[in-house]
DNA sequence: GTCTATAAGGCGATAGAC
DNA sequence: GTCTATCGCCTTATAGAC
């Protein structure tokens, strides 16, 4: 028996939740790749191997669908960020904070994707969390870093622009991870890349922003 | 009188190139802000102030358009690179190059989206030369930096991906910007964030990669 | 070269049977 | 809840007058 719509949202049995699951798992795989404009509701309906009125059942609308996709993986996006901690030890927690960004540019590139091409085209779905809460988390954890330079245990830098180039560099491995397959070339071995990038970053940044501070010059 | 398409490829008028001018300034608009599908060509046709058949006459399909237009932009998008001289000093070098894709950023930030675009849809138009021309062309200058490397010149890191955080840091300012004024919020004049990123970015990558080799620890 | 008109097909969304 | 059929719009591309 059909239920009204307007109850779905209030509660929901478990089959239309692992239907919905089944849709939202297809709509990411074709929304990052294409982009909302790009993709069409019968390539994701192909994908969950659903009509497409079926889809239209559950999602009124193709926006509906990428809203709902969008808050859903939302959350977890944030969360390495909203790990920072204030308490740690800077360098700890910078390279826990890269590490597990690139641990998520290789295990969700579809989810960086996704923000990826909502950010490149202006944002139009999600400006709001981009001036609102995702303000707010940088501005807090801006004031973390500007707390450890002045207490001297990292060099002086802008701690915005800081988030900046970690974000950039680590997603950078989900969101042209074509490019950066044709720039190695084939001799690689799996994910050869992400441990190799690890490597890199982390002795970037750290040498970069911290052990000149602290640490006396010893070895090469 | 018209011209036969086959002679447009080998000789075109004055007023003929204007025209493609135009239109390939439009393309470069509407492409660079909703990628490919998400384009029309109306939307193109607005911009350049033409009507749609007109633009067909001189491009006949949308993606000659768009292949066109890639094209004539590929080649200054990799001058920076092919500059970077392995005669140089590397502190200088490197610099320079940052400063020269962070300018690019700020001054043409469609290009960069535009390539951003594709690649993050995979890159079916420009595969070919990503793997060809730009793999070369990183090899080659991959080559510089090692040589740098062994004339400890520079710390030791992996040249090839010392140049994607190049790329990915400067472009983000480009590519992600609605993201960037988000987060930094409204009391920004202008162009500020491109000169603070300046200044962090070459303090990191020479602090992070050249200054710990040959300068002693001295000043804070 | 540029236009209006239109063909041909794709797309989002709905109708209604089951 | 799921299906087939279809509406109505938008889009690429062409035809043909000027």
């Amino acid at each position: 028996m059909a239920i009204p719509r307007a109850a779905q949202t209030l509660r929901r049995t478990r089959i239309q939740e692992e239907k919905e699951e089944i849709i939202l798992e297809a709509a990411l795989e074709v929304f990052s790749q294409r982009g909302f404009h790009g993709s069409t509701i019968d390539q994701i309906a192909d994908v969950a191997g659903m009509s497409k009125p079926n889809l239209l059942y559950y999602f009124r609308t193709k926006e509906a669908m990428h809203r709902a996709l969008i808050d859903r993986v939302l959350e977890n996006w944030l969360e390495p960020l909203k790990a920072f901690d204030a308490d740690g030890d800077p360098e700890e927690e910078l390279c826990s904070y890269i590490r597990r960004k690139l641990e998520m540019a290789r295990d969700f590139p579809r989810e960086s994707r996704l923000f990826a091409n909502e950010v490149l085209q202006g944002a139009p779905h999600i400006i709001g969390v981009l001036e609102g809460p995702l303000k707010e988390l940088v501005d807090e954890k801006a004031e973390v870093i500007e707390a450890w330079i002045k207490a001297g245990k990292i060099r002086h830098c802008d701690p915005r622009h800081m988030i900046f180039s970690i974000w950039s560099t680590t997603q950078h491995y989900a969101d042209f991870d074509v490019q950066v397959k044709a720039v190695l070339g084939p001799g690689q071995d799996g994910d050869d890349r992400f441990e190799q990038a690890a490597q890199f970053l982390e002795q970037l940044f750290v040498d970069g922003l911290i052990r000149p501070v602290d640490v006396a010059l010893a070895d090469s």
